[in-house]
DNA sequence: ACCCAGGTGGCCC
DNA sequence: GGGCCACATGGG
């Protein structure tokens, strides 16, 4: 059996189905990618409730709005100094490339619309396949902390680059949506769980719970 | 008082 | 092109 549908069959049989992403729409999960870089999505869902009540979940009052205002929403998430000015700044490029529309935004072949994603302040190669695969419906395999961490342990594959990571899932596990949506959310689910980043000691590195059985990781 | 979080961009070599 | 580092709040 192919090992990247064996690792996908085992997570979803100990984690059940995760139906990410966690928004009510596909601008929601834009904002949400950008800011939940190097924080825990708690604050993410929080500073999401700030801008919603501020009738600033949208992307023209967004893109209007002033960056102090901004701050002030998402403070909770970190990194103000640049998350604001990100924020603003994608939906100003929304607006000027598509009028704000996402559909019109998301419709041009993945590799065009990635490539205009990459070239936004910053978005990388996780929040830009992010966007992709869970706002714009394009089946891209997102690759993050964990899925390198778990993937390495396990033995799937020994490289930390995103690309080599990425052309791994996408050359072996079948190219399909909803495939591509649930494992990336059930690697995380699993990572935030029990794959902790460091062992804390060598009497007990992992948590013996791990889908993976015994072993290194969990 | 640490360590960590679903990264990214800027430096330095 | 790879290897550090700052960014900043909140929670364990």
């Amino acid at each position: 059996m192919e090992p990247s549908v064996s690792v996908y069959r085992r997570l979803l049989g100990r984690h059940g189905p995760q139906h990410w992403w966690p928004a009510e729409t596909p601008f929601e999960v834009i904002v949400g990618a950008l800011l939940m870089q190097q924080t825990a999505w708690r604050n993410v869902a929080k500073a999401i409730g700030n801008l919603k009540a501020a009738g600033l979940l949208e992307v023209k009052s967004l893109a209007a709005a002033r960056l102090g205002i901004i701050r002030k929403h998402v403070r909770v998430t970190g990194l103000y100094g640049t998350k604001p000015a990100r924020l603003r700044g994608f939906c100003r490029h929304l607006i000027a490339r598509a009028d704000g529309d996402l559909g019109r935004y998301f419709a041009r072949p993945t590799e065009e619309v990635r490539e205009d994603l990459l070239a936004q302040d910053g978005v990388g190669p996780e929040t830009a396949d992010s966007i992709l695969l869970y706002a714009g419906g394009h089946p891209v395999f997102v690759v993050d902390a964990y899925t390198i961490r778990i993937g390495r342990r396990i033995g799937l594959f020994a490289t930390d680059d995103y690309n080599e990571v990425q052309r791994f899932f996408e050359s072996r596990f079948p190219k399909d949506l909803a495939g591509y949506q649930e494992y990336h959310a059930l690697f995380v689910t699993h990572g935030k769980e029990i794959c902790r980043p460091k062992p804390r000691c060598a009497i007990c590195p992992v948590r013996p719970d791990c889908a993976f059985g015994r072993g290194r990781d969990g």
